[in-house]
Formats: C-alpha cells, structure tokens, sequence
DNA sequence: TGCATTGTAACCATTATTGTTACATCTTGT
DNA sequence: ACAAGATGTAACAATAATGGTTACAATGCA
C-alpha cells in the first residue's frame, strides 16, 4: 500500500514556512489553503512534526516556525515523524507462520535480513535529500514562473 | 503504511514450493498449514503470482510450479506481481494542492523527481535479491536443523 | 461418475485514512 | 477584562484496503 499522503503534506508544510514564513504568519489555514486539505488534518500533522522537535507552533498567536537549519532535516526525519509505520517495519509479516512446518519455523530467519536490506535502501535514500534541496528547487521554480 | 503481507506470503509460498515440490503436490491447502492463512487467501496471490507469469497452477488436479529458474525470479517481480500499488507509485500525493498558492501549484515539480529517486532505491534493492537467495539459505537453515 | 482441487463471488470484521464539526484552551491587543 | 484569532483535541463519519470465511461452479484425473 502507499505512503500516506501525509508525508507529501509535511514537505509541502516545510516549503511553505520556508517560503511565505518571513512575509506572514503561517497559521493551519493558510496551510490547509495552499494544500487543498482541511485545517484539522494539517494541525495534527502540526503536532507530529513538532512532537519530533522539527517545528514550533505558537499557540494562541499562531504561526509556524523550523527549529533547525534545512540542511539538517532530511526527508528521513520528516518521514519517521509522520508515518507511524508500526515498530518502524516496512513490510507487513504475516503473523503466525506454522511452527510444525520446517519452511514456516524458519521463514522468519530467511527474509528477515532481506527485508532489512530493502527498508535500509529507503531509509538511506530518504535520509539523502534533505529541505535545503526542497528550498532550492522551490526557489527555482518560483523563479521560473516569474519570469 | 506497511506493504502488504502477501509479499512475505508470496515469498514463503515460493520457499514452500521449491523444498516440498518434488516430495509432494503443493496445494492451496498445504500452503495455508505452513502459512496459517486461510486458502482463499492463498489462492489469490497464487492467482497474482501466476497472472505475472510466475508459477503455473494445476487446475483440478492441483498442484503449483515454477516457470523459471530461481536466480531469474527478483523480489521485484513477486513485489510487482502482489503488490498493486495505484500506478505504481509508492507515495500518495494529496491529491489537489490550491492553483492561487505560488508553492501549491509547484509542488509536483518540486517534489517528483525526489520521490522518484526514494522509490528507485526501494525497486533497486528488491531487483538485487532473488528466489537462488531464498533457496540458498532456506536449504541452510533446513540443515542446521537437522543436526 | 466421484473426488480433490482451483477460481471466484459474496459477504464480514477490522483497521487506516481523510474529512468534518465542535469546543476548550491559549495568547495578544484593545 | 474581554474579544478575536489560533491551536489542540475529541468525536464521529465516509471511504478504502486488508484479511477472513462460506459457498459453489468448473476442472481434470482415477
């Protein structure tokens, strides 16, 4: 199945501080304007985000603030902030493989480094990119239109 | 979210055909014993792996083989065959970010090539294990047992 | 023809996602 | 002090995917 799209969200959430943060104040319903979904889902997304010490919110006041250089957040961090894989394990085993059968008893020892190998490749190319590159682009193409 | 249990199941099934498939006919039913997943279950994904060209199931009288040689057959390709990710796309984007927001109608440029290099890394690595590698260190395991 | 098996349809329960309303709580400005 | 604008959160609903289960027609062999 597909990554929520909360991750998709979340970077969206980052651009936009990056973006419009100095010129005004980043409430959840500015968000929930320039992404197209409801203020409560962002404000949750808010709360996880800031759970995983990434972000600031002020309440009463409102308006969002990084807590950190973009460089030193990378998709990885935003990823695990938001996604609640469960144990953080990718792939859904199934869970009560047949301890009378030699392949079901031993199926776990089998896959279990394979499956690690594979969630590694995505961890480390999450953990690659990071918002400065976001801020980059996002500059790059507002550039672009502009012109 | 997490992947779907059917890629371990598929696994499992291949792991179970290649061991008892010689001794005896690899049913449905016998498939479910060593998993403990209900047979209609098992016969789905037999369905799926068999629609990719994988396996041939014996109607009537029953029984599952392999089409290919082992070291031919990728995690990619059993990942691909149960998987059915929506276009196969790994990330769910939200799905109408707004028009009148110089970020939201950026974002897809923004972003795409990064989610396209996290789910490459992901495909790479499932391309790079195969069938050869369960069969080898399912035979391992199977003989430090019976010692 | 009888039997074991596959293929599939039709349900159901459970869970995750996303959306929505409502409201208590907080902060600042007046 | 209080009104206004925000956040945090609870509660509920709609939708979709997963995994389970029963049932049964269709198949191929003994």
């Amino acid at each position: 199945m597909q990554i929520s799209s909360r991750f998709t969200l979340a970077v969206h959430i980052f651009a936009c501080i990056d973006t419009f943060g100095s010129e005004c104040k980043v409430t959840s319903d500015f968000l929930a304007g320039s992404t197209n979904v409801n203020p409560v889902i962002i404000r949750k997304i808010l709360g996880q985000l800031k759970g995983a010490g990434l972000i600031e919110v002020a309440r009463g006041t409102g308006g969002t603030t990084v807590t950190k250089p973009l460089s030193e957040i990378s998709f990885l961090d935003i990823y695990n902030a938001v996604e609640c894989v469960e144990n953080g394990e990718l792939f859904h085993f199934h869970e009560n493989p047949s301890t009378n059968c030699p392949v079901g008893r031993n199926i776990h020892h089998i896959l279990d480094d394979k499956l690690l190998r594979v969630q590694s490749a995505l961890e480390r190319e999450l953990a690659s990119i990071t918002l400065a590159d976001i801020k980059r682009d996002t500059e790059k193409y507002l550039r672009e239109e502009s012109r």
